[in-house]
DNA sequence: AGCACGCCGACT
DNA sequence: GTCGGCGTGCTC
């Protein structure tokens, strides 16, 4: 969002507080559907309803969980009105979550109902919990026939807590059906157990560790907001600098005043050593919210936290909707980090609704980055956050060494992907007995595979896009949507035999030229293929910290978070890669991936080198990564934006039209360009075919408008589609505030 | 989101 | 002549 969201600047939230609604009465129920009112129901004998309480209602044929948003509308004919089924037995949606849910919903303009979706992202956790079943051995134990497989569960099930059915048979070494046998029996007794334990609480007597002054100023900064309402703290400081323990004290304050703290980061799943900290200053774990916990896992959580028995939630950007009684704190750690736009769907960026979820619940928010983002840096210098920085902590450089290598004057030779100089740096950094990272930001063998016979490039049948291929999966891939197929032994096109080359490099092509230039060194690929959950993350981090890898070939996965004491060269292949495509925040996005990357290569002990292979060394985000000259860099971009009144120094809303219908998308499209908004200095770009033309089978084209910092931008978008006759099987998705401009 | 209703291709 | 594909519309 090019501004600080300012809730008090929407129309009031529909939803009603303090209101009792008795039998008889009509109440407004909202549905996790993509509805945009909410449905009248009239509220049964013997029950009391509230604003926030969840209900079961009748929807057609089926019933359904709601929330009950406030009073009935009245609009709906009594005939046609149900009745609630029932109060559902968990905690009310409190004020602030439902005016969230509005101010989400009118801002990015979906439906409200999309939004509660979110909200309601479990509707199993609505349920009274299913209490499992664990079994122990009966006393005294009934007449059983006995087998040596029953004797050994009894004497598995004789001491210890009650274990479930199919533990017990594990460790008896017996089938689940020997266990069901002894049950029915008799010869084994059911006990209900909580099926996940809450989280341990965090132990806020343990303190934590020394800071230095600027430490413990920033930390009393944010302590002191912890007290007093809402405010947004940006915490810049380059890593090593110890913002997680600043933060970390903060969080301490909030939970020692009894309230909830939220802490949003990117690709939870992977920053194992994030919760190592967390563990070191608590001596337990948070609870944790992202894409791999189980169907239960998510069911027991959502209810710890509506409960309040989790007093830390740690989450990707949906934690933000997760049903918090009392939320006191929100970080949001990494916050330039572009994983925080929910790119699909309802379309949001967590970092800028969590401000907006700050606001209404009155509570401070800290922002947290080695290199905030333009948006945040324009707020900070607008007056709207303060802005605290930490130094680094041992003095010196921000960054290693950062060296450029020109590719254009020093490629590498025919067929390979590392020049000279680089080579040179890893032979050194393999002879210190030192650890180097080599990053490629594309996943895969070859990014295309071209037939040198006929020229055909093997293309996704659904997508305007290359199949990548993976040679260790022995596939190609679309990296847009699933398809895959095996690969082809000739050429599709014209049958050639032998024909099909692979094109440019990706990370899997880059190990097997690493691993046949150093072929004493132990090499380990880290891509999102291979480290896709917290398991095997955390065995990577272990074999690196082991120092059983001496070369590490990753993508942007390893860009993050990360810190390896022995790794002291970071080389970046292609640091060009990011540059083309036209998107507005390319160079930015370059400069802080690059920045991170480089933040990788030594620390303090083990001085760092970081060796940057480009073919454009005078472009200015090479200049400025070279020259450790970020202000300058941000004040050139800065510049080019305003000038441009891009964001942020204006608005943008994207509008992707789409459909299987090629003809009907673009009339659709076309439709949209006539109906155009005009005046009050906006413009609007388009149609034009998406970058990627189609998706899914799924044609797109894309339209942006353009507006002043100060405009409004929904209504205008809102009355634009309603003016525009689009044919009934195209869809137009919204993206205010678009990020991608695919 | 489900679920029903409603118009165009390959089968008994 | 029907079975069934999924586009479209509705749910208080």
């Amino acid at each position: 969002m090019t501004d600080a969201p300012r809730p008090a600047d929407r129309p009031a939230p529909r939803s009603t507080d303090g209101e009792s609604f008795a039998a008889g009465a009509r109440v407004a129920v909202r549905l996790p559907l993509p509805l945009t009112d909410a449905y009248d129901y009239k509220v049964p004998e013997g029950l009391t309803l509230s604003a926030g309480d969840f209900v079961r209602v009748p929807l057609g044929p089926r019933r359904m969980a709601g929330v009950v948003w406030g009073k009935g509308s009245g609009d709906v004919p009594e005939a046609k009105m149900k009745a609630v089924v029932a109060r559902l037995d968990v905690p009310p949606m409190t004020h602030e979550a439902r005016a969230f849910v509005d101010w989400v919903a009118e801002y990015t303009l979906n439906p409200p109902g999309a939004v509660l979706r979110m909200a309601v992202s479990v509707p199993e956790a609505l349920e009274p919990p299913k209490p499992l079943t664990a079994y122990r051995a009966a006393d005294p134990l009934p007449e059983i026939r006995m087998t040596p497989a029953r004797e050994r569960v009894l004497a598995e099930a004789a001491d210890g807590p009650p274990r479930q059915a199919a533990e017990l048979a594990r460790a008896a070494g017996v089938t689940p059906g020997v266990i069901k046998g002894m049950a029915e029996g008799g010869a084994l007794v059911p006990h209900a157990i909580a099926p996940f334990p809450p989280p341990d609480p965090p132990d806020l007597a343990k303190g934590g560790p020394d800071l230095s002054p600027e430490q413990t100023a920033a930390a009393d900064a944010l302590s002191a907001a912890v007290a007093d309402g809402f405010s947004v703290q940006v915490l810049e400081g380059v890593p090593g600098s110890g913002k997680t323990e600043v933060y970390l004290q903060a969080v301490a304050d909030c939970l020692k005043a009894g309230r909830q703290v939220l802490v949003l980061l990117p690709e939870i799943a992977l920053s194992a050593q994030w919760l190592e900290r967390f563990r070191a200053r608590f001596g337990s774990e948070p609870a944790l919210w992202h894409s791999d916990l189980t169907m239960a896992q998510r069911r027991e959580t959502w209810r710890h936290i509506a409960e309040g028995r989790a007093g830390v939630v740690v989450g990707a950007r949906s934690a933000l909707f997760l049903p918090y009684p009392d939320l006191g704190l929100i970080i949001v750690d990494e916050e330039h980090d572009g994983s925080f736009k929910q790119e699909e769907g309802v379309v949001y960026n967590a970092r800028d609704m969590a401000v907006v979820r700050a606001q209404l619940g009155k509570i401070p928010i800290s922002l947290v980055s080695a290199t905030p983002s333009l948006e945040t840096q324009a707020n900070v210098d607008r007056g709207r956050y303060s802005h605290l920085h930490l130094p680094a902590r041992h003095g010196g450089a921000d960054l290693p060494d950062i060296e450029l290598v020109n590719l254009t004057k020093t490629p590498p030779q025919r067929g390979q992907w590392m020049s000279p100089p680089l080579r040179e740096a890893i032979d050194g950094t393999l002879e210190r007995g030192e650890q180097a990272l080599l990053f490629l930001n594309r996943r895969g063998y070859a990014p295309l595979t071209l037939c040198r016979a006929c020229g055909h490039r093997l293309q996704c049948p659904q997508c305007t896009a290359w199949l990548v291929e993976h040679r260790l999966l022995q596939r190609l891939q679309c990296h847009h949507c699933g398809y895959q197929m095996a690969p082809p032994p000739k050429c599709p096109e014209c049958g050639a035999e032998d024909s099909l080359v692979p094109c440019g490099p990706g990370v899997e092509r880059l190990a097997e030229e690493v691993a046949a230039l150093y072929p004493e060194a132990r090499v380990a690929m880290a891509t999102s293929d291979n480290l896709y959950n917290q398991r095997t993350a955390r065995e990577f981090v272990h074999r690196i910290e082991n120092r059983e890898v001496d070369l590490i070939v990753g993508t942007q996965i390893v860009a993050k978070g990360y810190h390896f004491p022995m790794l002291t060269l970071v080389g970046v292949i292609d640091a060009d890669l990011g540059l083309s495509g036209g998107d507005l925040r390319a160079a930015e996005r370059t400069y802080q991936l690059l920045y991170q990357v480089a933040g990788r290569a030594g620390r303090a002990e083990h001085p760092g080198r970081v060796v940057i292979q480009t073919y454009m060394p005078e472009h200015p985000v090479m200049a400025a990564i070279a020259a450790g000259d970020r202000e300058a860099f941000l004040a050139a971009e800065a510049k080019g934006r305003e000038d441009a009144h891009m964001p942020p120094y204006g608005r943008l809303v994207g509008l992707i039209v789409s459909g299987t219908d090629e003809a009907a998308v673009d009339a659709g499209a076309r439709a949209l360009g006539r109906a155009a908004p005009q005046g009050n200095g906006i413009q609007v770009l388009g149609p034009a075919p998406a970058p990627l033309a189609m998706i899914r089978g799924r044609h797109r084209r894309r339209l942006l408008l353009k507006a002043g910092r100060g405009t409004q931008v929904q209504p205008i978008v809102r009355d634009w589609i309603r003016r525009a006759a689009i044919p009934k099987k195209v869809r137009v998705q919204i993206d205010v505030d678009p990020y991608s401009f695919m």
